[in-house]
DNA sequence: GGAATATTTAGACTAATGTCTAAGAAAAAC
DNA sequence: GTTTTTCTTAGACATTAGTCTAAATATTCC
């Protein structure tokens, strides 16, 4: 019997794919998580989950950061990630930054069927029309290993940092004191090799998926 | 006679441009600008200009942004926008934030005399896979007016703090005083609506073309 | 010419950032 | 069960950021 852990902030959707994953075999064990907070709690409560389906578009999740954080922290599990950005070097970087697949949104059950059960033997799937593959840069991929590298309290901390929210907000949100975000600021910023909040805000845009979330929808 | 500002970084593409217009007729008068700030001070100096040709890749341009400076500075001046990027949704929105059509640098000889000429009319031209029309939602349209509210000096600044500068850097290269770029940072604080620096950045992201520059080169 | 706008700067201040040292507590890894 | 990592906090400190008031200069618009 498999685990997975599914990662997306829409129901609807989160249900249509725990529909196909019981066509799959019998009783799986299925995990929920609606934004990256939740996913955060669920990977380090689930350290045996045998795949991840992850939606970069959550609450939370910054784009292609949301993959490097989760294969930060576990290296070895299987990531599908699923969009509706069906964009060819969305789906080729998803791979590049190594995710083992890439399931649009407006895929049938059979397409979805056959795509987790190519993550789940270890292989990557991608649609037919994903083309030629474009390597990612070397600047992007050192990015991707370093996001991967924070810790999830300090990617936690650089989000919030993405959303623009001062020093004192994000204290104030997370119920800590100033001074400890402070000490995660400086982590972060030795991580990603940047010298400024505004430097880190950059560094983490650069993964941005290509549209803004706004008009696909 | 028509006077042409053509604002691209590479020189060979530059020089094909001007092949082509000279196609158009005798003697056109061209200008040139291979970066954003020359292109700032082309647009001062040439109020009289016919059409401006440009490329939202150059050095200091930030995606949209360079389209909203340039709209904001000559509202009545037909920009054409040109990029190697050939996505719909970039040649939608080009369109939709004010530019007279969208040139794919892929294009042949006869589709640039026809989209040079549609915008001398002050027609809008869109290659045929441009697709149907996706409105910008109103944030972004928010988002163009107050970037082309912003004064020449204020859109340099911006684009500095966009590369992550300090306002001690920025004094330094444009060779005012500290001073000088704090009040221009206030400025341009409240033109965008915005509370710190941060927010700056993350705000004229929220302009970026899709792809990153160096993929798709 | 006069009015409005853009650019520049100073000084004084307040607030926010960021680093360093040091250290306690909790959780995870081995 | 000890070691390592993570998370937390404090205090002191230096730097940077940002606002406000006020003013000089230059350009442009009408």
């Amino acid at each position: 019997m498999s685990k997975f852990i599914v990662a997306d902030d829409h129901p609807l959707f989160r249900n249509a794919i725990c529909q196909v994953l019981q066509t799959l075999e019998e009783g799986p064990d299925i995990v929920e998580a609606q934004d990256m907070a939740s996913l955060q709690t669920k990977l380090a409560d689930h350290p045996d989950a045998d795949l991840v389906l992850l939606d970069l578009h959550m609450p939370g999740a910054h784009g292609f950061s949301a993959l490097a954080y989760v294969k930060g922290q576990s290296p070895t599990l299987p990531v599908l990630v699923v969009s509706a950005n069906e964009k060819p070097e969305i789906m080729r970087r998803a791979v590049e930054f190594g995710s083992h697949g890439f399931l649009p949104k407006s895929a049938g059950i059979e397409t979805i069927q056959a795509a987790i059960c190519s993550a789940l033997k270890n292989q990557t799937w991608l649609p037919e029309n994903a083309g030629a593959h474009t390597p990612a840069s070397d600047d992007e991929c050192k990015l991707m290993e370093n996001i991967a590298s924070l810790t999830p309290q300090q990617y936690l901390v650089l989000t919030m940092l993405a959303e623009g929210l001062l020093n004192k907000q994000i204290a104030y949100e997370l119920d800590v004191t100033e001074a400890t975000i402070k000490a995660h600021m400086t982590a972060i910023f030795r991580k990603l090799e940047v010298r400024s909040r505004t430097q880190a805000v950059l560094a983490i845009s650069k993964l941005n998926l290509e549209i803004p979330q706004h008009i696909q929808d």
